[in-house]
DNA sequence: CTGCTGTTTCCGTAATATGGATATTATTAT
DNA sequence: ATAATAATATCCATATTACGGAAACAGCAG
């Protein structure tokens, strides 16, 4: 055929995929036509694919002729969430009974670090973080921390197509300056997010070893409660917990 | 060819759906050799279904070689999810401002509800539904608002398949039962469930006219609060909730 | 009503996914 | 430890499957 394409994977599957995430960039509802602008499948193509979601379920068909994500979709996001998230949830909570800190998880997916559980402290001033948000690489603590894990030339890649939004003026705005800080986190064994998504917000995080996915988990909270006397207790829990939830990962029934 | 099959739809992109679907199905991990007893493809095929899907990130691969649900399918989840909230949110928090109780809305997703969107009451005393969970549709008010919008073909056909389980004595038993029910919820325009799910909780809910999917909106809460005084004021504003999520559906920008 | 833009259906073509047979790796029994 | 067993992964010839150009069919604007 024309292009040298893929890999090895069932191209129907890919490209409905592809349209599925379109569809999802673009906030939920598109047509016929700017997806076909956005891929460079043919109409028709198209629209049997899509035609085939909308059978399923998976995809639903508007008034106006446009296409949306469909309600079948929310089942396999909420299996996938639990899947992850029922094994880290237990340490996550254990994090926030110690330390009076929101707690996190995150992995990896594409360029982007998804949340995929969280246990909120009691704090009525807490982060807001929900789970299913996509967050940066590279101005976040559990971003941070997945970076880490991976080769400098990985990380390139990662931050290049994601690019490097500066939301605080203490947020990494190069690449030189992020591979320096993901030294230091080798070193160290966590990552500080020192106010670098906002401001007055400091967070401690780590990746979680030999995870199927580049995955993290963090505590987070206002400066004035998480100092340095906060890292000295955080430390050593965020590590037992990452361990934990690892084995959990890895022995899995 | 061997097979009278399907109707019209891409049978790799049907295929890998009911994949995931029976993972899900699993609680979230399953064997090669499993998949392939549930299903009746041979396993090269499944195995190639699944590796497309563990290489875009839509599976994951256990180091038991066990597969999981992938990552990603978390954003098209809340994708999903958003898309239909997003839209039913404002007229559920205004039902909550108004009568001061958890309003739900839910959809029909194969044989069970969905609840894909909630505003809780300030009660402390209120309903827990989660947002993603699945329930039956002869116990719960969305459910049985959602059935008497189909006929009874169709309803026989859900309930003989997703069972009929009873939780509490008040819950319905028999499909003779419940289709008179339906009947009644098709001339009063509005269904109740009366302690059927749990004992003393009281749910009035109403399907959304010309929704794309099957859905309904309902509010519930304990007995003593959501008497009859109180059915009084919420039907006519379940009505004209359910109006207004409806026309924003079909008009939809 | 007429001309347009975008959506849907048709249908011949061949590229695509298929699955039987085989190689490889884990797992259990000896 | 080593061998037997069962599961998973890879090959590759075949034809069924999906493909996409072209043409019909809506919706809309003028």
């Amino acid at each position: 055929m024309a292009e040298k394409a893929a890999g090895g994977g069932v191209q129907s599957v890919e490209r409905v995929f592809e349209l599925l995430e379109l569809i999802t960039d673009a906030g939920g509802e598109v047509t016929l036509s700017e997806l076909s602008a956005s891929t460079d499948l043919p109409l028709p193509t198209i629209h049997r694919l899509l035609r085939t979601l909308v059978m399923k379920g998976y995809a639903r068909q508007l008034p106006n002729r446009r296409y949306a994500l469909g309600p079948r979709l929310i089942r396999l996001g909420e299996g996938a969430n639990k899947q992850l998230g029922a094994l880290a949830r237990p340490q996550l909570k254990m994090l926030v009974d110690r330390l009076g800190e929101t707690s996190n998880m995150a992995v990896l997916d594409s360029d982007m670090v998804v949340y995929i559980a969280q246990v909120p402290s009691s704090h009525s001033m807490r982060m807001f973080t929900e789970v299913g948000r996509r967050a940066h690489t590279h101005d976040t603590g559990v971003g941070k921390a997945i970076l880490a894990q991976l080769d400098n030339e990985t990380v390139r890649n990662i931050v290049t197509r994601a690019g490097m939004p500066t939301p605080t003026e203490k947020s990494i705005g190069s690449v030189e300056q992020l591979l320096e800080e993901l030294e230091n986190i080798r070193e160290r064994g966590y990552s500080i997010d020192e106010q670098e998504q906002e401001l007055g917000v400091r967070c401690f995080a780590m990746a979680v070893p030999d995870a199927p996915t580049p995955t993290a988990i963090s505590v987070s909270g206002p400066i004035s409660r998480v100092d340095e006397s906060f890292a000295d207790k955080a430390v050593p829990l965020l590590r037992s917990a990452a361990q934990a939830i690892s084995d959990d990962l890895n022995l899995a029934s």
